[in-house]
DNA sequence: GGGCCGGCTGAGAGGACGCTGAGAGCCGGC
DNA sequence: GCCGGCTCTCAGCGTCCTCTCAGCCGGCCC
């Protein structure tokens, strides 16, 4: 089901990360700058419920869109107390969703300064728009997410195979790695030498804001 | 039911103003100063979609929680894409709507930018025209449903799947897309090229204001 | 200094994507 | 019944994107 809503909401334009535990979501809501979360109520290691709880004590504010199969009233009253925005029972349908993520985007976040890098790069999702000072650069789809993606986890050293893995969406990671370089290289033709920084045999960087 | 919410409502600690059909509601909303709208969707008067839209076109933006008897999932869609916050299908429970009110308390009002023209180009619902630089411009009745949707959706980039079925509303949203950039050709040659930018892998979009 | 390894890049094949002209089906008006 | 407008499908075409490959460069270690 992951990974249909991954292939479904890619084609609406959103960027999508996945994660298969609550733990594991949890570590990169915290971390990482993300617009929106989706989170499952049934997940293993932490519930949906311990993940909201948690993300709202460590004062992280991302709305958060709550799914799940069960549909007693109480358990929707419960996760909207414990600070989801917004919930949906299974089954639900993609038109639904998408358009509960936008009411969400909408609200949420006031034209969020998208996200930063070395403080002269913007990127923003809901246009698909980068920004070099102030200035649109053309960016294509490929290029787009994996701009998304380092800039996601500005600050930290990304290897070659987890960007491989999350932008070309390869569940084997066991690809030829050079596309990554091609694309780097694509982006910096585009944005400038600096902005995506070269960790000799760990992988890439951008500054962290 | 009115008069159950109040109570209802009233005995949760809020205070509650009721008007019983659209126009008058509308007016209140204009006016008044509220922190949530609690809307019916089938109103005298005016219904309650409209309501929503005269709201934000008024640039008012008081959290909006829709309710409805209907079901049907594309009037949601519908709703929250007119601007509503949130909707909730009748029948619910009194603890269901607290909770939800609520959450959308605890989000707060952010203005969205709504547009009803863009740029050269703008559009009148009312009558069903629209103008380029002022001079008037024929379309037929699909043309204007994807311009209207397009300009609404302004500064946004739309995907083919959003705009088939939004506008095709298609049920099953796995139609030939190839329609969808006949129509886009179709308004290019009434509005020019440059009305509706084209990007590539992800959509389309009309500038933003 | 020389060799090796990791990373970079120019060239180009192949394919995906978007645009358009032609035309078929449908409906309403005359 | 015929005509014209609207909607939609289809196929062809050009363009842009994506990815591979091979060669090169530069840092690092011996």
């Amino acid at each position: 089901m992951a990974r249909a809503l991954q292939a479904g909401l890619a084609r609406e334009g959103y960027v999508v990360d996945v994660h298969h535990d609550g733990g594991a979501g949890l570590d990169a809501a915290l971390g990482g700058d993300y617009d929106l979360i989706l989170l499952d109520l049934m997940l293993p290691v932490l519930s949906g419920y311990e993940v909201v709880r948690r993300l709202r004590a460590a004062e992280v504010w991302t709305p958060v869109l709550m799914l799940t199969a069960k549909d007693g009233e109480y358990d929707e009253a419960d996760a909207l107390d414990e600070g989801a925005d917004d919930y949906l029972t299974k089954p639900f349908s993609l038109v639904v969703l998408v358009a509960r993520i936008r009411a969400l985007l909408r609200r949420g976040a006031v034209p969020r300064p998208a996200v930063m890098s070395s403080g002269v790069v913007t990127l923003d999702p809901g246009t698909r728009r980068v920004l070099r000072d102030g200035e649109e650069v053309e960016v294509t789809t490929r290029e787009f997410a994996l701009l998304a993606y380092l800039i996601r986890n500005a600050g930290r050293v990304v290897s070659k195979s987890e960007l491989y893995e999350h932008v070309w969406e390869s569940h084997d990671a066991s690809g030829d790695l050079n596309v990554v370089e091609v694309y780097v290289g694509y982006l910096r033709r585009k944005l400038g030498r600096e902005v995506i920084e070269t960790v000799r045999g760990a992988g890439y960087r951008v500054a962290g804001r």
